[in-house]
RNA sequence: GGUCCCGUGGUGUAGCGGCCUAACACGCCUCCCUGUCAAGGAGGAGAUCGGCAGUUCAAAUCUGCUCGGGAUCGCCA
């Protein structure tokens, strides 16, 4: 070993030890006859000392020492001179007075420094990312990753479960997201597909019996990039026999929560976690994924704005959509600019516009409410008593500001739920340290598809349907909820699972509904129906996306944070500059002719 | 596919028609310095302002296109 002791080790005990230790020079301090070195390798920070009273040769050396010089050092631990400590590092008691320096490596100056608080372009940091890795702050995500799945292994483990690992090499099928696909060499014109999810394999591993499997599983999707998406993103994928959705809910419930409270420590968690229906989700917040670290609720209000004299209210109203809102809390004081802001927001996420009507907080009562109290763009179409109505509808006090949207329903939802979150990241209602985990269910089976006129999935085809509602799987599949169940946390959507269907003529017939052939069911799905033929075990289980999950915990929006390699949002690797073309050889041997786009 | 934001020495920013022969901080280089820890002091090098085209007497600054990065809607079973 070229080091005996890591940097961020000794302690006050060790004074008087002779220790050696490697890293690289984190920061170079030179007052001429003394230099330090701050120290840095994996486990932190320790100052090096170089006194020419101990070793000349050393202290020479020492002077043309650079950032980032990979160096070994040999050298006594000694306490530091009394008010010299630096009660900001852990080894900052005492230091390493350096008799023997080894330069193990030279290093260009970094292009940019090895420091958490630096705000670097980012396709910088990813073309350096081997540096940008050695920042403290990158080696805590990876690590905490690392610690993440170390629990799941563990956990699982103890559960029964035992992990196998799926072929990356699949079958493509067209349908969901767009597949990454391989050419096949052997098979001239023929092609592999990267799997977008385990989820045939694992179902088939629940028919040959191994009853409870998982795979921290890599998934691909050929898809445009956000910052909580990959092409390829990392999740844990299980699936359990002989099951029921409680079954499932439990496993995770208690996963998840260690998983918190093992790598978290002052992270704070809702247990047991929130459940809340689909339904209810989307009335009280818009959206599936509520954070709920806050309140601010929507409340529907189309009745009660319809009549109103306001032409918008009215004509939506009238047209099937729904107009509603939530209560700013103590904004009712909100100028022009913070207005114009929420407005431009709002529209972002495809909102015509914003109704906000402020109430005076020297309003004595919503019932005392006059009209001198009432702040609005509409408010010449609003009277004081359909304000009033408005206000006790959606809970609003003098001193609040109401946001109303009106127009389509699915709109509506979308700019209010995401206005709920901007408020209150605004409002700082959010806290950093509690993680509001909640379980969605009772999905509806089917989404109706208005383009293409037709019944899509609203999740997976695997999914079965609600005992209950199987009668009207013909007749109304709009009406089906399914035993589907979304695990979100702080308003991400963490993860997605079901009880899937394991009867051969249900699964088929699901197929049929939405809308593909005999040919194409036998086709694509030919391998799990014949499976289910041979004694398919009840099963369920899900899929957990890692990379959201360890973002939420290291605090970052983005998941490239907490990627050692990410793509940028044009799906490219700034490191490895892939993709690339490849070799005409290449191409000839897989069957495969390139045709470049016209530009 | 759409919308929005950004692109100036190595890094982060300022400058937003002529005062720019492009400013500041950090970093870098040289020298000085025995207690610093974002060390300090003195001096120095380094960018033609993402690219192309245009408008103008004059462009980092205005316009168009384009490339790259980011956010977001669509998309993501």
């Amino acid at each position: 070993m070229y080091k005996d002791t890591n940097c961020g080790e000794p302690r006050e005990s060790a004074v008087g030890s002779q220790i050696t230790v490697a890293g690289w020079v984190h920061r170079r301090r030179d007052h001429g006859n003394l230099i330090f070195i701050d120290l840095r390798d994996r486990s932190g920070l320790l100052q090096i000392v170089f006194n020419p009273e101990y070793s000349q040769t050393a202290h020479d050396l020492a002077g043309s020492l650079r950032s980032e010089w990979v160096v070994q050092i040999t050298g006594k631990v000694v306490r530091r001179l009394p008010g010299a400590e630096n009660p900001d590092l852990p080894t900052g008691a005492v230091e390493l007075s350096a008799t023997d320096l080894v330069v193990l490596n030279r290093a260009l100056t970094p292009p940019f420094e090895i420091a958490d608080d630096i705000e670097v372009d980012e396709n910088t940091r990813l073309k350096y990312r081997f540096i940008d890795l050695r920042r403290p702050r990158m080696q805590r995500a990876l690590k905490l990753r690392h610690e993440v799945t170390h629990i799941m292994w563990d956990f699982l483990t103890a559960k029964g479960f035992t992990q196998v690992e799926t072929p990356i090499l699949i079958k493509s099928t067209p349908e969901g997201a767009r597949d990454y696909v391989v050419p096949s060499r052997i098979h001239p014109g023929e092609f592999y597909a990267l799997p977008q999810s385990p989820q045939q394999l694992k179902q088939l591993l629940m028919v040959s019996g191994l009853e409870r499997y998982f795979q921290i599983a890599r998934c691909f999707r050929d898809e445009d990039l956000r910052a909580d998406r990959q092409p390829e993103h990392t999740q844990l994928d299980f699936e359990m026999s002989f099951v029921h959705q409680d079954d499932v809910m439990a496993i995770v419930e208690e996963l998840y929560s260690r998983i918190v409270h093992e790598t978290v420590p002052d992270g704070t968690i809702s247990a047991p976690f929130v459940r809340l229906t689909y339904a209810e989700s989307m009335d009280r917040f818009g959206t599936d994924k509520p954070d709920l670290r806050f309140g601010m609720e929507l409340s529907t209000v189309t009745e009660i704005a319809a009549r109103s004299d306001a032409r918008v209210f009215q004509s939506v109203a009238s047209s099937g959509g729904s107009i509603r809102g939530f209560i700013a809390p103590g904004c009712g004081n909100y100028g022009r600019r913070q207005t114009d802001e929420l407005t431009e927001f709002a529209k972002q996420s495809g909102a015509q516009g914003l109704v906000f009507i402020a109430l005076d907080e020297s309003a004595e009562s919503i019932e005392k409410l006059e009209d001198d109290h009432i702040k609005s763009p509409l408010k010449k179409f609003l009277s004081v008593e359909i304000v009033r109505e408005l206000a006790t509808k959606m809970g609003a006090g003098p001193g609040d500001l109401m946001l109303i949207v009106a127009g389509a329903n699915r709109l509506v939802n979308t700019v209010l739920s995401n206005l709920r979150n901007e408020m209150a990241r605004r409002l700082e209602f959010v806290d950093e340290k509690h993680f509001a985990f909640a379980w969605i269910y009772d999905f509806p089976l089917f989404d109706w598809d208005e383009d293409l006129k037709k019944w899509e999935p609203a999740h997976h085809v695997f999914s079965s349907p609600k005992p209950e509602h199987m009668q009207y799987l013909d007749t109304d599949p709009g009406k089906v909820l399914a035993n589907l169940f979304d695990l979100v946390c702080n308003g991400s959507e963490m993860g997605s699972g079901s009880i899937r269907i394991h009867d051969r003529d249900l699964q088929a017939r699901m197929f049929s509904i939405i809308g593909y052939t005999e040919d194409q069911i036998s086709e694509r799905f030919g391998q799990l129906l014949t499976a289910f033929s041979y004694g398919a075990p009840p099963h369920g289980g899900m899929g957990l996306g890692l990379d959201r999950l360890v973002a939420i915990l290291v605090g970052e929006q983005a998941i490239r944070e907490v990627i050692a390699f990410p793509k940028t949002q044009s799906a490219v690797d700034p490191l490895f500059e892939a993709p690339s073309p490849i070799t005409d050889q290449q191409l000839e041997e897989l069957h495969v002719r390139v045709v470049m786009p016209r530009s």
